[in-house]
Order: structure tokens, then sequence, then C-alpha cells
DNA sequence: CGGAATCCTAGCGGATACTG
DNA sequence: CAGTATCCGCTAGGATTCCG
């Protein structure tokens, strides 16, 4: 564990806690699992809906436009009828898949064990 | 990426996807600051809650007894007076550190960019 | 197909006060 | 010191409908 700089006597900057700033990015109800899919790379927003059919469309809307503007996934939009909209991890959000793999093998662990 | 198997056709089952766990369990607010700084060894109540001035007591209580319920932490009580309860990380717990850690590198890498 | 726009609600998390 | 006990506001997320 790295210990971060104090800004002030008995004050801890949030921004200085490196797990804050990720918890606030991939700490909601769906982050993770949207990272997850699109691990094994892109995958329209019809696709990704079908994998996690538990989700509603205008909540995985938001989602997948929050992590855009995170910048952990990328967008394409195709200008076609009918439309078609692309997303896959970009460089953030590869950088992720190192938290992912373990998360993996802690969900199997804990899954085993209870 | 593992492929957790079907349950049925084109319907995955929650409890099969080991990120659906890990997100329930670990998704909060809180959780991971919290399992961040036991890592570092066993802390008394106070000064986890001096490591994480902007949670609230009540907050901290609630969230502890949570991660508690889902055995990843050890709360040891002492019948003394002025009480004294130490909270560390239990076997499930200590399992959660190759995640800490890369989530801790990820951080610090998203920081330098933003 | 992949949204946008609305509306709505449970429950998370905070503030405050009190206690063994 | 390490909690409970209330009370409560907010907003993340869901349901539904409409659209290019």
């Amino acid at each position: 564990m790295i210990v971060w700089r104090w800004k002030s006597i008995n004050r801890i900057d949030l921004e200085d806690c490196p797990i804050a700033i990720a918890q606030k990015i991939i700490g909601g109800k769906w982050a993770l699992r949207i990272l997850y899919h699109l691990s094994t790379g892109m995958l329209r927003f019809g696709e990704l809906n079908r994998q996690m059919p538990e989700i509603t469309q205008a909540t995985l809307t938001k989602e997948l436009r929050r992590l855009e503007s995170f910048q952990l996934i990328n967008r394409k939009v195709y200008p076609e009828v009918p439309p078609r909209v692309e997303y896959s991890l970009n460089e953030m959000g590869l950088k992720l898949l190192p938290v992912l793999k373990e998360l993996e093998i802690w969900g199997y662990e804990y899954k085993k064990i209870h």
C-alpha cells in the first residue's frame, strides 16, 4: 500500500487517494459489469444489453455515457439505418483489465466458499 | 476472461457472474476505501475514522457491519472501559489485496493523465 | 436499432443527538 | 471510545413512452 501525502494535518485530500477516485468511477452498480463484458472486445449496444438482461436500456445508455465521459470506453456511431453503435474499451479502460481479472478470480473464490 | 456457463438460452444467471457478485459486495461508496485502509493491518474504529474524515460515524459503522456480514473483515471487541474494537481483514478480505493493488495502480495512472 | 425524454421511487448515506 | 437511534434529503437507477 502506498501512503499518499498529506496536504494538511489530520486531513486527507480526497484527490490524493487513488482508491477514492477508482471507487467514484467504477463504483456504480453496473460499471464493472459493462467493462467486464467489453473486455473480450467491441460490442454493439444490443449485444451488451443481451448479455445483461437485468439492466434497462435507459440505464445502460446512461452508464455507457458516464464511462465514456470518464474516458474508459470508445463510442463509435455508424451513420446507417438502422443505426449501429459499437462500444469498446479505450486505453484507460484497457488498463483496468488487471483489476477485472483479479476481481473475477476473487468472485469465483467467493462463490466457491459461500 | 472466463465465460461462465449458461443456465438457459439467452439468459445469464446472475449468480454465475463473478463480477456481479463482486460489485454487489465491494460496490458501495466506502467498501473499497475501508478495505484499502485495513490492508496495512488492524485498525481501531477511531483510527479508521480518522483516516477517512469524510465518512460519518454512523455510515462507517454500517459499512463495517456490512463487510463483516459478507465475511471480509474481523471485528474484535475488547470488554474494556473505554471500549476498544479492532477491525482487520480476514481470509476472504485478504484475498482482495491483489484487486486493491491493481486498483491503486490504476487510480494513480488515472490521476496522472487527468 | 439505439437511443431520448419523463417521471418516479427505494434506499444509501449524511446530520445530529444520545449512551454504556 | 465506539457506538446506537432518529430523521431525512438526494439521486442513482428503473419503468415507460416516444423517436429518427
